[in-house]
DNA sequence: ATAAAAAGATTGACTGATCAGTCATTCTTT
DNA sequence: AAAGAATGACTGATCAGTCAATCTTTTTAT
């Protein structure tokens, strides 16, 4: 990616997750990345095309993340405990970018090709909770139903360690916590 | 409340949560409700105020629903559980109406002043949960972050309910078991 | 190696469209 | 006849996106 792509990129998420979408003009974006409007245009079609290219960056960040020592050939809790603490350590590390991206999954902003070209990525979280239900670690439920909750669980999670500014000790033990709570109510 | 200014409220909660804010202009609102542009803000200082108008009268339309046959006096399970089941009830029942107040409670539309006036209504559910934990019922948790949890799962159950469309049967095996789940994780 | 030419990147003033909010006028109620 | 409510054309501001002009880099020719 070329330097000025990146910048614009960087300054898009910056401004968009201190102002929102619809308070930064591309104007703006052009200025803090230290460019002319008209590069902005160079690099990306539209306002729209920015907000996508915004959206798949920060999922590329965030899988990339919790992939970091997934373990691959562990047992079902030890994989899905990976994830629980990865994820939250993404969010409690980036909470600007973990921000962002959450209003980005609720607002209409990115397209539907954008949000399912990343959907793929995350089929393997799927067939998990697919194969523990088959195995009967957990609960028998619809599997999109306890990825729903599961997710659920982790924003509650990120949030209320973002809130009051959880560090070390309280830091871990919130962590541990949340996730036996999530474990002790989706196995059976 | 006046008759038009209801109408301008429910053209705005209409289109708010089918276009969104950013996409509603105005002029567009009064033209829904059957009414001139100018008579707008004869009742609505600013369309700021108009978000907040709507944020309160959703807010208050919920918890009326919520607080519908709740069991003051029961026992503290009976209790949660009928806020689970009258939060679902209301999140399918106007599922317009629900997702707008998500998208509201997210976005930092919503004033503070009009956010904090409507958080005094929920202290009854804080204190639940506080008690809750002092009887030994719940696990040893921060009761914020226990409100959050119940909320959010609250949230993957509505949003599931809703996606595939759920009835009868089928919807209240799938209210029961979100709440056992989460029952069963957060007690001891 | 050097200059000239061509290709490519950057710029920011400008345009057309949109929209929140106004207010002089008209209509309705008291 | 007076007070109050409703109207909608209008204003000033904002912003996404354009494009002719300028600047930079690469290629070609000598």
């Amino acid at each position: 990616m070329n330097a000025k792509e990146k910048q614009l990129l960087e300054a898009a998420i910056d401004l968009f997750a201190k102002e929102g979408f619809w308070n930064t003009p591309t104007s703006r974006i052009a200025k803090h990345a230290g460019v002319a409007t008209g590069t902005l245009f160079n690099y990306f079609e539209s306002k729209d095309a920015l907000i996508d290219a915004v959206y798949k960056q920060l999922k590329q960040e965030w899988i990339s993340h919790i992939m970091i020592g997934y373990p691959q050939d562990g047992a079902l809790k030890e994989r899905v405990e990976h994830i629980w603490f990865r994820h939250i350590d993404w969010g409690i590390s980036f909470p600007t970018r973990y921000s962002l991206m959450t209003q980005l999954k609720l607002s209409d902003l990115v397209s539907k090709e954008m949000q399912q070209s990343q959907e793929a990525e995350l089929a393997f979280a799927y067939e998990m909770i697919v194969q523990g239900i088959a195995d009967g670690v957990f609960v028998d439920i619809h599997p999109a139903y306890l990825g729903k909750i599961f997710y659920a669980q982790l924003e509650a999670a990120v949030h209320h360690a973002t809130e009051n500014n959880l560090t070390d000790m309280p830091l871990t033990r919130h962590i541990t916590q949340g996730f036996e709570i999530f474990w002790k109510g989706s196995t059976k």
